[in-house]
DNA sequence: AATGAATGAGGCTTCATTCAT
DNA sequence: CATGAATGAAGCCTCATTCAT
């Protein structure tokens, strides 16, 4: 049954040394994920770059798995972080002003690290579904609270199914503007697609 | 050496078993990335799977790469083809109609080998940037000739935006229903999700 | 369940090159064994004794372990192929002339190559017990059918019991004559104790 | 520092518990020798099993072979306690009570601890050698002694080849009824090796 | 003395690729 | 062309040991 080793750290480091080497080992995998590509992140390559030895390595963390792991936890904190604001910043704002709020702060988060975020995707199906999964559901559940709580704006519509189109909507727009669309999109353009989901989405929802 | 005079053409003959060959050998990498993962697909498991050597693996393509490419540039072929197809049949149906086509449609595909489309989605990336392109030009082009011949039916807008965000929404929605909401999402919510994302963008549109 | 490798081979090696190869690993890890002890005893250093490289050692066998327990497996065989000639030779002989052979030989085989046999008998708790389990049950059931066949030579006796007793006398004096005393005893000494060894065990027989 | 006088010597209360680790390190060094192999007893194990650090163990013991030799020595002075107390009970005693003593007492002490029996055996030709060459030269020194002794009982016979081959006999009936024979060998069957043992041993002996 | 974080040599194993047959 | 044995670089990981605190 356990013949993979697991995704969780091995101790809780609570002490600063350790803390220090824990941290280090995952920026130093974040910059190599980023830098040279999931294939090149060994672990040696990581303790390495963390200026730790392998040996360190191993005792925080129970392979690689584990480290690629701990980056996407510590991305997916960072973005949540920025969405529970927002949540909060447009709990009182009318539909089409925090719609484009929302499609807004979507493509900037985005933008935080595109080339990690791209990396990261790859590679979430394999060690991060969990994390993965708990993520949407946090961000689906605070989507429709704000829903529900301005009902009376909406047409009749079920609001799981009108959460589920919004956000797959406004996820998938802010993704490819700033993964596909690379990053020579003139700035004008990006307030033009802003604008147009921003209509589509509060067109859709009253 | 070739002294007796072929009846079949010898090259017609070799130049069969090399496509069977070339085709076992893509079939094979399918099966493996499908059912074993990325990780398991070695050239070694590949050219057993295939019932070929290793040898003559190296001999049809230059490595695990070729291998990957190929069948991601086959799964494309495949989808490229429905949509083609489908374009081909919205291509004077108004567009209400044409949307719903499309949505419909978008989650077939998606349907077709969800766990191949899962696993190419990792390796893509890597191993597929460039036809991936090529896949989204031909994408875009296409759904853009049907907008601008149905112009008329639309508001006043840059066809380009709406071309982009009319398919990175149907394109998302269809991959969540597909690949987030796993198989447990009962037929009729499928119904209900293709007319609302109709809704949205007809809506949008005009 | 499967966490370990096996120690069986992992192919039956029945082209040439194959056969030479896996002889070679063989007789590299024996000589390893003998000379540079268990510890040193690493698959990187077996495939350069061998002149194979490590890649080659893994086609044919899963791990080290399963080279100790062919090497094991080999020595056994050249013992039991001994034992089996020499259980035939001494069939018609009487007790006395029998168990004196019997015991000659066992020393013999002891002296065989010692090294190996000290090495081995380190390891064998660990690598070879169902091997070493069929050997000693077949010396069993080759001995007392000796017994059997002599029972009118003996005094009234259970005959696996006999069998246990002489079996892990005379094993117990061979192993300590060659293994225990060195090499530095004296012949004349070897042919007393054969003498005495056969004398006590004779003398318990009938 | 020490400005307080200590009731209790400081220099005892630090004896005792630089003894209190060093039983400690020894004894979790036994239970992970037996209870998880040889393999699995490294220094870092050991020093957590008996909770203490990793420091601390070096504090003691110059390294892991140190450990595993005190293991074997402590486990041959309780055997070799046994033995001696034996051989002052059977001083006295006429050969055939005393054999069947001896036979009785090897059975019992290969019984202590035979999983640590086994697990040494295939230890001491590495890490303890010199320990048993003692071990075995005072058992055959006692016996000899005994047998010296008892030399009215006795047929003209060389001594040292008596005690040789009787220590050797007496020896590997206990090691295999103990060991080879598992623990699913009847008590009643072991009642009648003594005997057979003590039979043939005796026997041979005058 | 005790601690335990850190070290890094070295063992194990895989797998893309080559090449003699 | 096909074969599959052989290669060996490179990754993974453990563990005896050290050393700053």
């Amino acid at each position: 049954m356990a013949s993979k080793p697991p995704t969780t750290p091995r101790k809780n480091a609570s002490q600063e040394r350790s803390r220090a080497t824990v941290d280090a080992l995952i920026e130093a995998t974040a910059r190599i994920l980023v830098r040279e590509g999931f294939e090149k992140t060994s672990t040696n390559r990581i303790a390495e770059v963390a200026g730790v030895s392998v040996g360190s390595l191993y005792q925080y963390f129970p392979g690689k798995e584990a480290l690629v792991a701990a980056v996407i936890h510590r991305h997916q904190e960072e973005i949540m972080a920025i969405v529970r604001t927002t949540l909060r910043e447009i709990a009182d704002m009318p539909i089409e002003k925090a719609v484009r709020r929302l499609v807004s702060v979507a493509i900037e988060t985005h933008r935080i690290n595109p080339k990690l975020q791209r990396v990261l995707a790859e590679q979430i199906p394999r060690a991060g579904k969990l994390d993965s999964e708990a993520f949407i559901r946090e961000v689906h559940s605070l989507v429709r609270a704000y829903f529900e709580k301005h009902c009376k704006e909406l047409r009749k519509i079920d609001l799981d199914i009108a959460t589920f189109i919004c956000v797959s909507t406004i996820e998938a727009v802010a993704h490819n503007v700033v993964l596909n669309q690379a990053e020579v999109l003139p700035e004008k353009m990006v307030k033009v697609l802003v604008e147009e989901t921003t209509r589509m989405v509060v067109g859709y929802l009253r």
